[in-house]
RNA sequence: GCUGGUGUGGCGGAAUGGCAGACGCACAGGACUUAAAAUCCUGAGAGGGCAACUUCGUGUGGGUUCAAGUCCCACCACCAGCACCA
């Protein structure tokens, strides 16, 4: 077989014919919705991408055989780091870039012989596409959802630039790995945490592995408490400030001991004349604000903070003075940024008290004589309280709502819901990215521009780096960035940081479905016709931020009446990774990668296929590995052999059970994404016909069917010399129930649980007939023999036993 | 530390509570060949036995069940996510 000669046929037919159009409105199939997450325009694609996009096309390929009108799209993401280090390190154009980058894409996606939509390709970095990008930040601006706001943000040094939390995942840069520090900057952020509890509540809707529905919980971390108002007193006893304190252990209120304060938090500026020793308080606050994320965090065990001195808090509960600090280990981002700490029942608050020697007061029953006894542990057990007023003696659960109530009863505190998910920091200070539509105006503040003036475009600039004072690039475009105010029409500047490239790929799968519109985002008619995502692939590093974002706007635009769907996608798959030899992420840039090209080069696009896909399942890592290849190639030359063995009309009994086991098998696989155990079925039946010799054309025109999602290529080509037609325009066969049944069947026969013998017994025999059967057997009788049975157990088609004494 | 997931031959990996190890690789023996490659056939979890056969076996230890890789409890290891979140 001429593989080479084959696959370049078919993929050209099936690009230049568009074979794999989806239909809007169409007037009789069902839609379907298949998704893989657009590439990034990078370079070359790498073995990722096949494990990812080929089990969709799979998909796509099966579910049109069924009878779907499938969509099943690519596009480019095309804004962020590749394309500006390119320009940046080599001058070349970023535009430029992108559209060779692209090109080479969808040149590789047809070697690999994915059946994408080709008419309807998208590309981020398009000012027909970003046009809508702005459009939908105009209208979160619009609807009071972004906020411009002086706070301290992740900011990478070495990319000159404000990153979201979820670019700074473990405190490192996505861009490019160096530890991030915060910085108190002006910027952009989109009111994410809002929408905690939808995010949640898509979370539950979604089909999607447990351990990446929890991630996402975990992202977002919500978590229900007591918010509890403190007055602030100085030395003389006089009320000076207010101090508000989150907690969900509301039931240790009667063990504080300090509070604690973030060194950020700006109450302390207001408190500074009642601080007696703000001189020491300003160095602490120094020295923290110069300190990583990254060190703060390694550095766990070692508590650090300063006493505030003059200064004290009354608990509510019990009118206890209790002392002040500020310590780092307090989060300014979380909650208010302070809490009331008990060291007898927090293992942090443990440690700071014990080395700032502050004293402990036991609240809950439990040995803390070497560390904490935190809720983990108390909790479980339902102990008691002691030292706590009235509540002593009551148990936690009680004790939790009682004494909450008594705090919210002398109006004092409420009840809170808070989150670890921040608001989305939504600028950076880089020239490849979408353009806020917004003009800053000395009079008017940040205006919106107006919807008729999108796209706005992205002007030319000679230098893509951005200056030392950390502005944008952009700033230097002079003639860009003057501009007259829209709304009271003074001198005015446009706003010169860009979006994250997360912006372009939070919104692109409603792009899909109308790419071409120029008066919306997309026609409204047909984002109901095609809907919500039915399945999306893609790589699980996405899962705590691209997929978030993705839950964030679709549900903002639900909101406003854009979409007419709230979950962007029923059901999300979670790629495995492919690992090289060293057991590490085989990508790009890893150094013993192998390039999906180069084996397609050697051994055919349908080969590589189903070698990379039977090395493993669709959500595990597969262990790259050239072993085993050569029995998916002898597989390949079996099927192709299968054409010359065609004989005779009627299909055996035999024959017909296991071309019915393949098609329930295979139709399964396919919807389940499981690839490795539909290649396993395939070789089963083939051995079958190989031991037998002989094929009916029948069978090899469903066996084609049946095998075409994995190797599309080759089938096509055998189904056009055999059958003359075009295997596009078959439908997937239907079998009878009854052909699952073989005529007769073996099981195994146990005695006490073990196994005695296997028989032979006819399929449709009734337990009766079959304990008839087996008890004629020679050892079966043997076995039996002198004893009595007790109990009979038969599991119809697989299992006899037979419980004696 | 918390949360979730996973532990099966030499290897990649199969098994709606019902015959563990499907399918494939590597391996061994054989056929074809001057020879090799390719192809085809056969074998194989481990231990014992010439053999029929037999004992042990899905991370470890318990349990439920006629029956457990699968369910329950405890533990160990690995992977992933989060991580001073109050």
């Amino acid at each position: 077989m001429d593989f080479k000669q084959i696959e370049k046929k078919w993929q050209d037919k099936w690009f230049n014919e568009k074979l794999f159009k989806a239909v809007d409105f169409h007037p009789t199939k069902p839609k379907y919705y298949v998704l893989y997450e657009f590439y990034n325009i990078s370079g070359n694609l790498h073995m990722g991408h096949l494990k990812g996009t080929v089990p969709a096309d799979a998909l796509a390929r099966y579910k049109r055989f069924k009878g779907y009108n499938v969509l099943f799209p690519i596009g480019g993401d095309a804004f962020g780091l590749p394309a500006e280090n390119a320009a940046i390190k080599t001058g070349i154009n970023p535009h430029d870039f992108v559209a060779n980058g692209l090109k080479t894409v969808i040149a590789q996606s047809q070697k690999i012989g994915l059946s994408f939509d080709w008419d309807r390709t998208i590309c981020t970095s398009d000012p027909e596409y970003y046009k809508w990008t702005q459009w939908i930040f105009l209208q979160l601006f619009n609807h009071g959802k972004a906020y411009k706001e002086t706070a301290k943000v992740n900011f990478c040094p070495k990319c000159q630039t404000v990153l979201s939390n979820e670019d700074s995942q473990g405190g490192k840069c996505d861009r490019c790995g160096s530890d991030v520090v915060q910085e108190e900057r002006q910027s952009w952020f989109l009111k994410m945490r809002e929408y905690g509890d939808k995010l949640l509540q898509n979370v539950d809707r979604i089909q999607m592995a447990e351990n990446l529905k929890e991630a996402q919980r975990n992202w977002i971390g919500r978590s229900e408490g007591t918010e509890i108002t403190f007055d602030i007193f100085d030395e003389k006893g006089n009320k000076v400030e207010k101090l508000d304190i989150y907690t969900t252990c509301v039931e240790t209120v009667y063990g504080i001991t300090f509070v604690a304060l973030a060194p950020e938090l700006k109450l302390l500026d207001k408190l500074k004349n009642s601080i007696k020793n703000w001189t020491e308080v300003e160095k602490y606050r120094k020295m923290t604000a110069l300190r990583s994320e990254f060190d703060r965090m390694s550095d766990q065990k070692n508590k650090t903070g300063c006493k505030l001195e003059g200064l004290y808090v009354i608990n509510p509960a019990n009118g206890r003075k209790v002392d002040m600090y500020i310590a780092d280990f307090v989060l300014a981002g979380y909650a208010t940024g302070a809490v009331m700490a008990v060291p007898s029942h927090d293992q942090r608050d443990y440690e700071f008290a014990q080395k700032f020697n502050i004293p402990f007061i036991q609240v809950i029953e439990g040995d803390t004589s070497s560390q904490a006894v935190e809720k983990g542990e108390y909790l479980p057990k339902n102990s008691k309280l002691i030292n706590s007023a009235e509540f002593s003696g009551m148990t936690v659960k009680d004790a939790k709502v009682k004494i909450a109530q008594k705090l919210i009863d002398m109006g004092v505190a409420r009840k809170k819901v808070n989150y670890k998910m921040t608001d989305w920091a939504f600028n950076r200070q880089r020239y490849w990215g979408e353009p806020f539509p917004i003009v800053i105006c000395p009079h008017c503040g940040e205006v919106a521009i107006s919807e008729k003036d999108l796209p706005l475009l992205l002007p030319e600039v000679k230098d893509y780096m951005p200056n030392k004072n950390g502005d944008s690039p952009l700033s230097k475009a002079k003639d860009w960035v003057n501009c007259k105010c829209p709304k009271c029409g003074r001198d005015a500047k446009r706003e010169t940081d860009t979006m994250p490239n997360w912006a372009g790929s939070s919104w692109y799968w409603l792009r899909y479905v109308d790419p071409h519109n120029s008066e919306k985002l997309a026609d409204f008619e047909k984002l109901k016709y095609w809907g919500s995502v039915d399945c999306y692939t893609g790589g699980t590093e996405h899962i705590t931020r691209h997929v978030l974002y993705a839950f964030f706007w679709q549900n903002f635009l639900y909101e406003i009446g854009a979409v007419p769907t709230r979950d962007p996608f029923v059901r999300k798959m979670g790629s495995g990774l492919v690992l090289d030899d060293e057991g590490k992420k085989m990508s790009k840039s890893s150094k013993n990668g192998v390039s999906p090209l180069e084996v397609i080069d050697k051994y055919g696009a349908d080969v590589t296929r189903m070698h990379l896909h039977f090395l493993g399942g669709y959500e595990d890592n597969t262990p790259w590995t050239y072993d085993g290849i050569k029995g998916i190639t002898s597989f390949v030359d079996k099927v192709w052999s299968l054409q010359d063995m065609i004989k005779g009309e009627k299909i055996s009994d035999e024959h017909r059970f296991e071309l019915a086991s393949l098609n329930k098998k295979a139709g399964e696989n396919y919807e389940n994404l499981k690839l490795n155990t539909a290649i396993s079925a395939m070789m089963i039946f083939v051995k079958k016909i190989k031991e037998d010799g002989f094929i009916t054309k029948e069978e090899l025109r469903q066996f084609l069917i049946f095998l075409n999602p994995l190797a599309p290529h080759m089938t096509s080509e055998m189904f056009e010399r055999v059958f003359g037609e075009q295997i596009t325009d078959q439908s997937w066969p239907d079998y009878n129930e009854k052909d699952l049944v073989k005529n007769e069947v073996e099981i195994a026969v146990q005695v006490n649980s073990k196994i005695v013998t296997r028989i032979v017994i006819p399929s449709d025999a009734d337990n009766q007939k079959v304990l008839e059967i087996v008890k004629a057997n020679d050892k079966i009788q043997l076995a039996l023999k002198d004893k009595t049975i007790v109990k009979e157990i038969v599991v119809p088609g697989r299992i006899v036993n037979i419980i004696v004494k």
